[in-house]
DNA sequence: ATGCACACGTGACAC
DNA sequence: TGTGTCACGTGTGCA
């Protein structure tokens, strides 16, 4: 397009706009125009405020993302979007990371617990089906010595947790039958107490009852 | 400014910018300026094209943002840094939501996993403080009778894997010593031998040796 | 025709 | 000095 000198306006006469603010500017030049007096033209373009407030907003828009971004390496319109860019990759990565570890855990733990449920459910089922019920039997046959007799639920790690209780109530046991199946733990043993050691029968008979019934 | 119109040239005068690349815009508008016959000043500022390579590294900047989001609604440049500002909100807010959950679930299935570690790291460094190995011994104590001696780690639901093995392994378990001292089961053990069991007494120790192992 | 979004070329700065 | 970034006012196409 031409522009005529003569009778046709300077489309791009900068006019004064010292009211413009000056505030939340990206690369913040202070792109103030200096006003030499003189014949300055009145003509306005239609879109110039619209334009102005376009403007603000992007700025405004552009300084929340800037923002947002931890990372900044520079202030410039470009290194803004750059950044966010980068950053937004990054939170995708540690999204899909975080929600993987997540779905993962998830399986294992859930899957073990269910594993665990069932096979207690199992053994519970199976002793319940043989008429079998958690039992304790606790009997002298000599000084410091007693037969006792063991029948309960058959779980992963109860009988450990039998011989560590055992341990602490200061048992050796000797000529101890062991024997799982249909679900339950069968104990037959024979144990020396140590000195300290609990003897009456009828106390070791209700604490190794509250014992497997905790197992 | 003023821009005088004589003996000046007009600043914003549209140059035939026909050669620029016309891809990648945003708002596509294809802003094609026509270029009418006649007197065209061959006014070039400096900074012309620097400029134009800015708008189109920023261009492309932009729209490599807009491919990251997902959900648009505008193609416009700030709808798209909006749509940019609330996606990185989500996955921030996201990311948050993950990173607890997991920690809760580490807190309560990583302990576990972490207490049972250190229970076997600790009956490991028991074994080895009191020179104990895991050990296996077999022998023939009659027809379809077998004597043996098992020294393995003591984890927790070890035992009942040894003992689901035996079983599975067809053998009956008589008058069977179990110890857990030590950090390490103790089990001998007078076994009978079902029928189709196995009853060599080299092969069954290497079975009970690899079994051990996978406790 | 009215408003909106855009690319353009430019002068002013900053480093 | 130049190189890069900015805001500005504008023309233009589209809904």
């Amino acid at each position: 397009m031409i522009i005529k000198c003569d009778k046709m306006e300077f489309p791009n006469t900068p006019f004064d706009d010292s009211n413009i603010s000056e505030g939340s500017k990206i690369g913040g030049k202070m792109d103030k125009r200096k006003q030499i007096e003189g014949e300055v033209r009145e003509y306005k373009s239609k879109n110039l405020d619209a334009e102005r407030r376009r403007r603000q907003k992007l700025s405004e828009r552009l300084l929340e993302l800037r923002s947002l971004v931890p990372n900044i390496t520079n202030m410039t319109k470009e290194t803004i979007i750059t950044d966010a860019i980068t950053y937004i990759r990054e939170l995708q990565t540690n999204v899909n990371n975080l929600s993987e570890q997540l779905l993962e855990m998830e399986a294992t733990h859930g899957e073990e617990l269910e594993r665990k449920s069932e096979e207690i459910l199992d053994t519970a089922e199976e002793m319940a089906n043989w008429g079998i019920e958690p039992e304790v039997q606790v009997a002298h046959i000599g000084t410091n010595k007693l037969w006792m007799k063991i029948v309960c639920q058959k779980k992963r790690g109860g009988f450990t947790k039998l011989m560590e209780a055992m341990n602490v109530l200061g048992f050796d046991l000797n000529d101890t039958s062991v024997t799982a199946s249909k679900g339950a733990f069968l104990v037959t043993s024979s144990v020396e107490v140590v000195r300290g050691g609990l003897i009456d029968a009828h106390q070791i008979r209700e604490i190794l009852l509250e014992i497997i019934r905790g197992i």
